[in-house]
DNA sequence: CGCAGTCAAGGAGAG
DNA sequence: CTCTCCTTGACTGCG
């Protein structure tokens, strides 16, 4: 909020990033401060290796006490400011907070008051976050699955996705929640059907945030623009499963496709196969010229922000940054 | 990085 | 219906 350019529409084509470089997009955004100023982020997913703290930290259900929940999810929240710290420094302004942050948050069990409690370091961090124009998303796990066939598991999953808009409200920062659509079950007309029943049920200040993203296994980026016709959420492509399970669209297609799901910057999960491995396996580091290929093909669409999905985190957004960096795509900073 | 087994939670497929 | 496997990453107990 400091400054006096952000959320100022940019009508050229030129585009500063945040990697000292600019970068030619045939642009179309639109007003929003939150995400003006760097149009291409790169981001890492839930806690840094390196760094010798982690914003993931669990335990075991059958050790859950009210203290140990506040505990552990502070020193979560400590760790998540002192690694956006580090992100900052490194040009890293794009994270996935992990699901882990408030251990058991949506666990019948658990009856602490962590609303509450961390309320003011839950505020702390949302300042940081919006003061450096952080981009953030979070990804419930596998067992979100609001177009189960099982009511239980539907209601568990809203009850997750709560607890997901709770931690981002109570940061008070935007924030996108991307989830899958979930069980095939009884054909994939059945399943999209069942999703928009099961959206329908969450309350406004959860909807708004949701995103849904292609899986590798049962639906395309087709099927989840069918969502987004008939919902309006945005959608998220993940390159490495529409490698995997897609109606055959090249890259810079099924890119822009999904980018006009997109009122501001995209988001898009990005990874490359793990050599040797089957096929939709993430590769355990970033594999440079694949990455580099990457970009190259969505940059001709447009901007977006992009979440790595490789498993050694920190290290793989460092090179990221220095491959943006090397690209002779644009000028040097002015 | 020691390693193997275990862990709140679902789903798909086989039998 | 039950059972196994899929899949991810972290925890935990053991050597």
């Amino acid at each position: 909020m400091s400054d006096e350019l952000s959320g100022i529409e940019l009508t050229s084509t030129q585009r500063r990033v945040s990697h000292g470089i600019s970068v030619t997009f045939p642009l179309k955004l639109k007003f929003n401060p939150s995400i003006a100023r760097d149009p291409v982020k790169i981001g890492y997913v839930s806690t840094n290796y390196s760094m010798g703290y982690k914003a993931d930290a669990t335990f075991r259900l059958k050790n859950l006490t009210e203290e140990k929940v506040i505990e552990t999810a502070s020193s979560n929240l400590n760790c998540l400011k002192r690694i956006l710290k580090w992100n900052v420094s490194n040009d890293i302004l794009f994270f996935r907070i992990s699901s882990n942050t408030v251990p058991f948050a949506s666990h019948p069990m658990n009856t602490a008051n962590w609303k509450e409690e961390l309320r003011g370091l839950l505020k702390e961090v949302g300042s940081f976050i919006r003061d450096h124009y952080l981009r953030i998303s979070m990804h419930p796990g596998q067992f979100t699955v609001i177009n189960s066939e099982k009511r239980e598991v539907v209601e568990a999953s809203v009850r997750e996705l709560e607890y997901h808009a709770d931690l981002l409200d109570l940061m008070g920062v935007e924030g996108v929640i991307q989830i899958h659509v979930g069980s095939g079950s009884g054909g994939k007309e059945r399943g999209l059907a069942r999703f928009v029943r099961g959206f329908s049920l969450l309350p406004e200040r959860i909807a708004r945030r949701i995103a849904v993203e292609n899986d590798d296994r049962i639906y395309t980026l087709r099927d989840c623009l069918v969502l987004n016709r008939e919902l309006g959420i945005p959608v998220i492509l993940d390159n490495l499963h529409h490698q995997v399970n897609s109606s055959g669209e090249g890259l810079s297609e099924a890119f822009s496709l999904a980018r006009e799901t997109w009122r501001g910057t995209p988001m898009t999960d990005y990874s490359s196969q793990e050599p040797g491995e089957e096929a939709g396996v993430h590769a355990s580091t970033l594999d440079e010229d694949d990455f580099r290929r990457y970009v190259q093909e969505i940059s001709r669409v447009g901007d977006a922000d992009i979440m790595l999905e490789i498993r050694d985190k920190e290290r793989s957004a460092l090179k990221a940054v220095q491959v943006l960096r090397s690209m002779k795509v644009g000028k040097s900073r002015t």
